[in-house]
DNA sequence: AAATATTAGTTAGTTTAGCTAACTAATGAT
DNA sequence: ATCATTAGTTAGCTAAACTAACTAATATTT
């Protein structure tokens, strides 16, 4: 089995992929967030206010994916929602209680990825970052 | 928001996935395979004989799910089995039909892959896939 | 200004693909 | 010989994604 250089990388992408996300979902069910929760929340953390369909957008799913992650984080009391100036539009929110949780999950998947990317130079961390980048813009 | 280097690789890491999933996923929809039929039949492809078990293994999956997309393989006439020396254990084998389909599908594939990694160098692709494997080996 | 098109978010229903539990049969270890 | 482990299957369940349809709000076109 000769694989060309593309093939090998996507081979080993995509095989990198589903392990670690099984560690990381296995580490959030410790702060009780699911992957989906998990990935909303933290992105309403890093930008308050976003809305429904940005969440949506930014997360590759469709928007009654989200509506329902919405709804799950509304019950557990970590995030709140408030109209925007577009009255369509919903603005999402951290909760005292959210912004805590977040924090604390934040700190058990730092601990995770730490232990994963090892000790890869940063440097090249970064570049690697600046090549997914820009393969996503090709997608 | 200021990201870590690690951080940020990792976001950017699963970032990609979902699109690329996505898009491969679409683009076997013409070939009538999904994600896991494909991801089986190109592993029997590459390794024949394989079981059940080392396929379930390698694709980090347990048996009971890769039982199912062999069934499915098997009804549309990819894949056939045989018995092995451990007499447990079946052997999966691609048909004349599934190397062809097998083929058609690689191809597809492979336009994809060439298109997304665009014109990263051959030796940092290699290098990403050797990153790749070491993080994998860490889980 | 009115009509039409698009967008935001929700609800309902469905599908997919994963999981666990339980089981039978075969093999390996004690 | 007995017990433990492994291989594969079946049944049942769950989570998370999707599409279709809908109401309300906004943007664009007429």
């Amino acid at each position: 089995m000769n694989l060309k250089s593309h093939q090998l990388f996507f081979r080993r992408f995509t095989d990198l992929y589903r392990p670690f996300i099984q560690k990381t979902s296995e580490a959030l069910s410790e702060v009780g967030l699911t992957l989906p929760q998990w990935s909303a929340l933290r992105l309403i953390a890093e930008q308050e206010g976003m809305t429904p369909a940005e969440l949506a957008a930014r997360q590759f799913v469709e928007k009654p994916s989200v509506s329902r992650t919405i709804q799950q984080l509304l019950e557990i009391g970590l995030i709140e929602t408030r109209q925007g100036q577009d009255r369509r539009a919903k603005q999402i929110l951290l909760t005292d209680h959210g912004r805590n949780v977040y924090n604390g999950a934040s700190a058990i998947i730092e601990k995770l990825e730490r232990e994963v990317i090892g000790d890869i130079p940063e440097h090249e961390q970064n570049a690697m970052s600046e090549r997914f980048t820009e393969m996503q813009r090709r997608l």
